[in-house]
DNA sequence: GGATGTGAAGTCGTTCACAGCT
DNA sequence: AGCTGTGAACGACTTCACATCC
């Protein structure tokens, strides 16, 4: 079955949502109130559910822990999957929120930098083990041993392209690209773009263009 | 005139590889050049410029300055937007490449953490002046002595509607929330999500879908 | 009653084919 | 010849209205 990139990005929000409610205890929620905590309707909420065959039950709703686990096994998250992040030597301005990761079925296996001056430190968090940096001319080596799944590109626009061919060389199909370029790469490799300035921008024109006429 | 959002996004993207063009020199350029860079069709370039009159020239092109220029005016990104911090204390994990901004027509003016203990110390970066890091219940005063345009929202998911409601007091219109949680907001302000697990999940998906039938 | 599930209608976005300008 | 601009066809997504089940 094909699912549209759209409905993805919902499921995954649903997902959130319910894991959240299943650490809380709850068991039962309805399409409604799915719907208002992920600020979508609650038809769309049963459309894309349906899509999966019978998940709730007529006249009663959606029994919690079912519903996460059929979305996770949907998204094929059952297992931690491994991310590496390729990027600026001032390693904070990853882009990434590790606690986050943690929480969502990821874990955090390497870091690369371009800059050499930057590598062979590693880098501690109160909530990561101790992880080092390393020059990107280990990246092939280490994609095999470490089993990457998912590379996070953070490097100046102009790098990106010779970046991410390197990543396609290690044989890592999955790529974040949080620049604002586009990049090129084989079949069977995606990449995806999480920028923050194509955001930002329509942010900005979207608040200037109902700004003007703000009364009633 | 009203413009999607993918509309916006799209031209935000065509805006910043002409801004790139514009820098090396190039003075010309086509619909199919524009497309192949940003991974889109011509058609679709076109379409999306025409909207808004006759910005290219036919038989011949697009002239880069003026189409550049022209996107930054339909965008509303002719002056620099202030932009602040709220977040971890572990400022690095911010979601942020500061270069970015600065090429991107945004600038940073304000940090705040709801960690106390965070506070009262200041960043420093070769990019960026130093920046303080001010604890929350400063961020109505902040707001508008700096005139904040946007607030970037990079707390826990459980804290994130209570930051948001503060933003809101603060009359800050624009926010960028990086959690995966749904926040609400009164009419006349705007949320966006920017969120890795999201994008990860939809990643992740895609790669699994397409990576059975990986043959011709 | 109260919730899910679903065909049909409606809306929005993309592609096609071609007209028009240089 | 080469490239932009555009009405029409096409397809994808969302909403509506209602049948269905606990």
């Amino acid at each position: 079955m094909n699912i549209s990139e759209t409905v993805i990005n919902r499921l995954s929000m649903y997902m959130h949502y319910l894991t959240e409610q299943e650490e809380r205890g709850e068991k039962l929620t309805s399409s409604s109130d799915i719907a208002q905590e992920c600020g979508v309707t609650a038809v769309l909420v049963r459309k894309d559910l349906a899509r999966f065959g019978r998940l709730g039950v007529k006249g009663i709703g959606y029994y919690i822990p079912d519903l996460c686990q059929g979305i996770k096994s949907i998204l094929g998250l059952e297992s931690r999957l491994h991310i590496a992040i390729i990027g600026r030597s001032d390693l904070g301005l990853c882009g990434i929120s590790f606690k986050e990761f943690l929480d969502s079925n990821y874990v955090l296996v390497a870091l690369f930098d371009t800059e050499t001056a930057a590598t062979d430190r590693s880098v501690t968090s109160d909530i990561l083990p101790s992880v080092d940096i390393l020059p990107l001319n280990r990246l092939d080596e280490v994609a095999q041993s470490k089993k990457i799944d998912i590379a996070i590109v953070n490097t100046m626009p102009s790098e990106v392209q010779q970046v991410v061919d390197q990543v396609v060389k290690g044989g890592i199909r999955g790529i974040i690209n949080l620049s604002p370029v586009y990049a090129r790469v084989p079949k069977g490799y995606i990449v995806k773009n999480v920028c923050f300035a194509t955001e930002q921008d329509n942010l900005i024109y979207l608040l200037q263009s109902q700004g003007i006429g703000d009364g009633p």
